[in-house]
DNA sequence: CCACGATAGTTTATCCTTCAACTATGCGCC
DNA sequence: GGCGCATAGTTGAAGGATAAACTATCGTGG
């Protein structure tokens, strides 16, 4: 089996870091505001769609959640009236997510926030090429990504009781 | 308030989107040996200190995990005998946590498929250069959030109500 | 030597996520 | 046109994460 180098190695624990700690900041700093990062980013989403709407399933590939997990926190955002549920004009099964003016109201409140600790933590703690670098090997990961037939074989685990 | 230029955006972007997607992809892959990415993270941990010891808080900085999360996910791998807790010998506070030989055994088969999968999602998908500049600039970042008296004011929230 | 505040870890309740099962509609097809 | 399978979304139960309160030990200063 091929493990990593010394040098790939550094590059994967620095990944494993760092990604947890912005997180962590991240989270933090909006936590203030009474939202979690990943409900900001569904709010986020919303805001920036053609009339604050998008179909559930949009929604998830966007923010890249499983659509139960979108079910669940637009049901939350919705008891908080951010946020409203309606049948999708075109296709009977479907559902599209509205924003409302409050949510809007909202969202905007929380984005300076937000953006501030997006700078604090990552933006200016880089150059603009670092940043612009970062941004673009990213972009090759989720390429990668959605490019694969995902997990090999489905729900078949390689068994690997060896 | 400085909002984030069209490229810092796209970055930013990339970020979220590409950590999500490899989060998940890690997390899936290791699913099949029936541990999450952070346990396996902890175990990992474990199995590359001193005789497979460390302090529970040891543990909480390396992993970038909360105290009690850390207490709960190690009670998880206790409950399978991976890990034991025994009290630390200097500090009568202390509690350091063990690798257990099946401990071990189970983090060895783990590394295999884990290895695997980070190849196959991150390090196989950038050139060396691209993934050593991602390694450099997430260590900035790093160093910044561990530099930083991190929220400016502890338990304050800068109430926000404009 | 003891009172104080800080540090180490655990606990409990609550909230969030996940997973599997379920409903319902759409789509292709013979 | 109805059978079968895929897609859209929801639900409920079970397990993991978070936050606040709690116990216990440590270290310092009086």
């Amino acid at each position: 089996m091929r493990w990593l180098s010394e040098e790939e190695q550094r590059s994967w624990r620095a990944y494993l870091r760092a990604t947890r700690q912005l997180d962590a900041a991240l989270d933090r700093d909006l936590q203030c505001s009474g939202v979690s990062l990943s409900e900001y980013e569904l709010l986020s989403m919303l805001s920036e769609a053609e009339g604050g709407r998008l179909r559930m399933s949009a929604l998830a590939d966007l923010i890249v959640q499983s659509r139960s997990r979108v079910t669940h926190t637009a049901a939350r955002l919705e008891r908080r009236g951010w946020v409203r549920r309606t049948p999708a004009p075109d296709d009977g099964r479907g559902v599209v997510l509205e924003l409302t003016p409050e949510g809007r109201a909202a969202v905007e409140s929380f984005a300076t926030v937000h953006v501030e600790s997006v700078r604090r933590h990552l933006v200016d703690v880089l150059s603009g090429e670092q940043l612009a670098g970062l941004g673009a090997a990213l972009q090759a990961v989720s390429r990668a990504y959605e490019a694969d037939p995902d997990t090999p074989d489905p729900t078949e685990c390689p068994t690997m009781e060896a």
